[in-house]
DNA sequence: CCAAATTATCATATGAAGATGATGATATCC
DNA sequence: GGATATCATCATCTTCATATGATAATTTGG
């Protein structure tokens, strides 16, 4: 479903998510907390800072940190560099047009599953799963 | 959503579907009609018809052809044999053990999420799709 | 200003999906 | 039984996501 650096970014943003009152954190300490290559997860890290999901520091205290709160970081947001085309390709036969003027075969039944992952990626924020872990300790 | 190949082999079932009186259909006409690649949907649908979905004969009247009825076809069945792991993973933030009792951050929402997806391909079958074009010629 | 630690970037390797071209195996028709 | 048309299969090629290793740029602390 998601591609596997889709993946890392999602799992990285949820560990800062967890630390946000910490430091920055540093790309060799996530990557082996996280346990994902360290030079490829820089790269990806870079991204995501481009896109303005994570603010990054260099030098000794460098590291990264989510460029805001993670209640206000939507994992569409989080997984959208590493998509492509991927979230373009709407229609599941593939074809250029495919809408409720001019629909595929497939069209009507296979919009209404396609936009609940819309919805759950759109509107899921990074803070909502982070919720259900913060609750355990009372 | 759909690796290429799967969305081959759901065009062409989807094709033969729409043909299942005639005779078996050439891959050379399949592949033009549809504008896929020849040699390679010929491989696809090798592995179609090893599946049990599709039926081929050899010779001068040879083809493919459904090797059932296209309501006793899923999309899950066509689908299947070029998905490899995908269907194996279902943990969003690919854990290996992601259960109810063991549940990753995102589990809860995304399971939701997950088991319509999964029930689309499951319960949808092919004759399904045709229907809403069969509909059309009153 | 210098040294150390960190991110940023470049160059390249690897593996799998996708695609192409050629050849082998089999069924039909005359 | 031979010619022909078709599926089946083999051998590559290409492209891209993933990954690795090395180097440059920047910040901090002494």
């Amino acid at each position: 479903m998601l591609s596997q650096t889709a993946e890392y970014a999602l799992r990285t943003v949820l560990f800062l998510g967890e630390h946000q009152d910490r430091a920055p954190v540093r790309v060799g300490e996530l990557a082996e907390s996280l346990d994902i290559p360290q030079n490829y997860l820089s790269k990806t890290l870079h991204q995501l800072a481009r896109a303005g999901v994570l603010a990054s520091s260099r030098g000794k205290l460098g590291g990264f940190r989510l460029a805001r709160p993670a209640d206000r970081i939507s994992l569409a947001e989080v997984v959208a560099p590493f998509h492509g085309p991927t979230a373009t390709r709407s229609c599941l036969l593939g074809r250029a047009v495919c809408s409720d003027q001019s629909p595929c075969a497939a069209h009507a039944r296979w919009k209404e599953v396609s936009e609940r992952v819309s919805a759950f990626f759109g509107e899921t924020t990074v803070a909502e799963l982070l919720g259900s872990r913060t609750v355990r300790r009372k």
